[in-house]
DNA sequence: CCTCTAAAGCAACGATCAGTGCGTTAGCCA
DNA sequence: TGGCTAACGCACTGATCGTTGCTTTAGAGG
């Protein structure tokens, strides 16, 4: 009794077509955000996003998920504070683009659950930093008080004070966590 | 011409009423956050709401606002450390509390203005202890990095990491700003 | 190439939503 | 205390939502 699935073909075309659509949307439609719309806009009939995804909690989620993930190369710079600085920026820059701001907001309010799909692998990248400085010998602080520090500062800029995240204050951000 | 306005009596029991089911329910309705629902909540008629309010964004700004300011008093323990020590814990203490951080989101999730909202009056909190230790003559860190540091780092545990934010955590905080 | 069935489309339903015109209640000021 | 009118309640409408049974399409394995 194989249970197969069709992760190819129709549905990857109409998954992609989805996913594209709830970017367009999440930044224009500040009227409502619903299934139906979501699907009129990708091509697709409302039935397909209510037995696929079942809310549109679980469909941003996972639109989040896959949109802040692998976005961002790991930087090898050959110092931890080279790549950190590069990481931030790169981390920044996204934050900056409002179609990825209105993405995080909107998946922030529809679920629980809709923190953690917006950080995407950006913790596994940080730990994957660290610990290669680790092994070359040098002393790191921990995973979580590196996200604290650029993470919480990244993301509440971007959400809660909405000040401009430049060159030098994302340098002064590194250095406090180093030094 | 006097356009006059009439805050007592009925329109500010409504706007208690009113204020009290949203939070009641921001908690609840995963399922369905509507201007209907919380009327029929508040005991209110919905044309109220859509009348008085306009949109959900509007309201939800509005209850955050009110909720987020001057619930925390500004403390005064003799020094920065011990002030910010003891402001980042009631801070703490108030985003640990799923009603609030359930605001917080369902508010960012609903208008690009949520965000601010969202800090209430937190951001002259600040400012008021900082220039009250400058006052002192002592050195202080800017506005700005105090947030960064201690804001991002509260308000990014408790809606991206969802790790715990116990005292010694937060003196670390506190230690790494003023350092 | 043929078969099987997972996945998408179609149609129709009850429920609820946002919005409007009009009557009613009750603050505020003279 | 009485009049004025801002603010609320009521009844109603069209639109849209979430959901379900059934049909059709098109991957994937033999």
């Amino acid at each position: 009794m194989s249970v197969t699935t069709r992760p190819g073909g129709r549905s990857a075309r109409v998954r992609a077509d989805v996913h594209r659509a709830v970017a367009e949307l999440v930044t224009e439609a500040q009227g409502e955000l619903t299934l139906p719309v979501i699907a009129t806009r990708a091509g697709v009939h409302p039935t397909t996003l209510y037995r696929r995804w079942g809310s549109l909690g679980e469909l941003l989620e996972e639109v989040a998920t896959s949109r802040f993930s692998g976005d961002i190369v790991v930087p090898d710079t050959g110092s931890l504070r080279g790549d950190l600085e590069r990481w931030a920026t790169d981390v920044a820059t996204d934050l900056a683009d409002p179609d990825s701001l209105a993405l995080i907001r909107t998946t922030l309010g529809s679920g629980p659950d809709g923190g953690c799909a917006c950080l995407g692998d950006r913790h596994d990248q940080l730990k994957a930093m660290l610990e290669r400085e680790q092994e070359r010998g040098g002393a790191v602080p921990t995973v979580e008080r590196a996200a604290d520090t650029l993470l919480g500062a990244l993301y509440y800029r971007a959400l809660f004070s909405r000040q401009p995240m430049d060159e030098p204050w994302i340098k002064d951000l590194v250095d406090m966590l180093l030094r």
